[in-house]
DNA sequence: CTGTTAGCGCTTTCAG
DNA sequence: CTGAAAGCGCTAACAG
């Protein structure tokens, strides 16, 4: 009796493989994959024949196997905080566009700005072996930071400028940025200023901004202390803010929201409540998402380049993965985008 | 000479193997799988020795082999037109909050409202052997289909209430709900109405509230042809499409945006030309984004859930995984959120 | 340019 | 409950 396999076989896949691919293009398997992934190196007429033959079977070569076997896996893991909030999703659209053009999948993870939830989706996205790794901002778990090291996979950080990047780095100054937004209010002669700001916890974005704020109140001899209040993204918590901050500091007369959302919320319930803007008070906004240019009045906010810090990242590990020179930390610019909210008839 | 392996050991690889944890152990191999994928069949004691050798040596398990030789992949391809838009992120996140509780990771596609990118991405996607797929819409391209069914991974439309899906299916009456807006424009004193939606071609949910607009319109005997036009969503967009209704149709007293965007855009419109919301014109939405309600004047629009959708999708797909029985058509609710910009006083 | 052989790291099956 | 052997589908290395 012929020695059966111990392994049942599957029960009807009917998946093509790469031997019946070759078999019907009369060459190996190994002809097969080198036609479908390094076709230079086939001559022509043999890879006609493997393409016709991938072509009438439907044959779709699974990744699976081929990345195990090669140690390379064609797809990138992605954390962001939350994909709901539209700068990283233009961020993920960068991403995307680049990756998909070279071959790329990308591995989603949300980590609902929760350092622990993040360092458990590294180790998932790990467990993929990604050819790369894109996260968020410079402030990690210290176990991320373990299992990175340990990897070895290239990681790309985002939204930051942090001094001393994990390995690479695309991303702007978040502190020199909110700064520069102060200086404006400044020059349009504001001078009671109040910020409001994602929770900094664990944000060195938001963290990054309120430092930047801070300095600037200081440097320009401002109020202080100024009042800030830390609110998550939406319109309705601007416009609490706003309330909030009117109550308990009348005499303020400009707002920096750190989030355009948040400033756009505020916008909204000082049309409600008649305050006039810019004349009683100025807001700032920050992003310059579409909503700045359109809301009535127009917002003053900063333009930060959301997807090309996603196009970038992508850029710079592909660059990496083809062992091609690489910068290790790119420093985008932002620009004050001036506009009626802060418009102010002196 | 002692038989040499011929491939070359790999450059430093420092990754930890299931074969370390078990010498560590003091197990077998199979024995730490199980340990980590099936515990219960474990033996504490074993278990626990496992575990301790896990933390030790910080093994991540390769999920790529792991897959292969089970061929269940525990990752599940979502596509999605775009992640900008925020319906689809908000899809995003219900699916990724239920899958990733399970153990699961998104391979995420975007098609760019391309079937032709659609199939491309499902080739793709495939490719990585998913456990399940989610898709956007009804609509695909022929290719799609023919490689859906070969594959026999499961798939989950979204969005739609197609009568016949590939496979399975979460969405609501796209029509029906367009037409409940017109249902309630007439109720609200309305009759010279105008639409706004994205562009239909490929785009079965922008379809569906075309037609369920055109039924209406003739049910209740309004104006025919009620001007139509088609829009990508965004707010200058929206506003754009006001104006130019405004201009050829300027007897138009009410325009149903089936997108709330393009619905606040064009309040903004009305705002900076003095147009009166809801006594000149009424305006109504789709989607119940944050916006509508913030916005003024609010925006009446209709609710479809988001979240939901994303969510319930995950849990079928689950439910399927685990031979559990499941509907194939779940059909949700949507709302119709009534606010000032249709509150006409009579 | 093409084929042979071995093996990627894990889990399946079957035996104990 | 645990282990031995085989093999998932593909590609690296080497030989021709």
């Amino acid at each position: 009796m012929a020695p059966r396999s111990k392994r049942a076989p599957r029960s009807g896949s009917n998946k093509v493989r790469i031997e019946e691919v070759a078999r019907r293009a009369g060459v190996s398997p190994i002809t097969v994959s080198r036609a479908l992934n390094t076709p230079e190196k086939v001559n022509e007429t043999t890879r006609v024949a493997v393409l016709k033959a991938v072509e009438e079977t439907g044959y779709i070569p699974n990744r699976l196997a081929g990345s195990l076997a090669s140690n390379r896996s064609k797809t990138v893991g992605v954390i962001v905080p939350t994909v709901t909030n539209s700068i990283f999703a233009d961020k993920i659209r960068g991403l995307g566009d680049v990756l998909s053009g070279a071959g790329y999948q990308i591995l989603l993870g949300q980590s609902g700005y929760s350092l622990d939830a993040e360092a458990d989706l590294v180790a998932a996205l790990l467990a993929q072996s990604p050819s790369g790794l894109v996260l968020t901002g410079s402030t990690h778990a210290h176990r991320t930071h373990v299992m990175l090291e340990r990897s070895g996979v290239p990681v790309v950080e985002t939204w930051t400028s942090a001094e001393f990047p994990i390995d690479m780095q695309v991303g702007f100054s978040n502190e020199a940025a909110a700064f520069a937004v102060v200086e404006h209010l400044v020059a349009a002669g504001y001078r009671d200023l109040a910020l409001v700001v994602a929770p900094v916890q664990d944000n060195d974005r938001a963290l990054g901004r309120l430092e930047g704020f801070r300095k600037a109140i200081a440097h320009f001899g401002l109020r202080q202390p100024a009042p800030e209040r830390e609110a998550a993204f939406s319109l309705r918590n601007g416009a609490e803010a706003l309330v909030n901050i009117l109550e308990t500091h009348p005499d303020t007369d400009a707002i920096f929201f750190a989030n355009d959302i948040l400033a756009a919320g505020a916008l909204l319930e000082c049309r409600r409540r008649n305050i006039a803007v810019p004349g009683r008070l100025g807001v700032a906004g920050f992003d310059d998402l579409e909503i700045a240019a359109e809301i009535v009045p127009s917002l003053t906010t900063v333009a930060v380049p959301r997807y090309e810090i996603g196009s970038r990242a992508a850029q710079m590990l592909l660059a990496r993965l083809d062992n091609a020179e690489t910068g290790r930390r790119v420093q985008l610019d932002f620009t004050i985008m001036e506009r009626e909210s802060t418009r102010r008839e002196r």
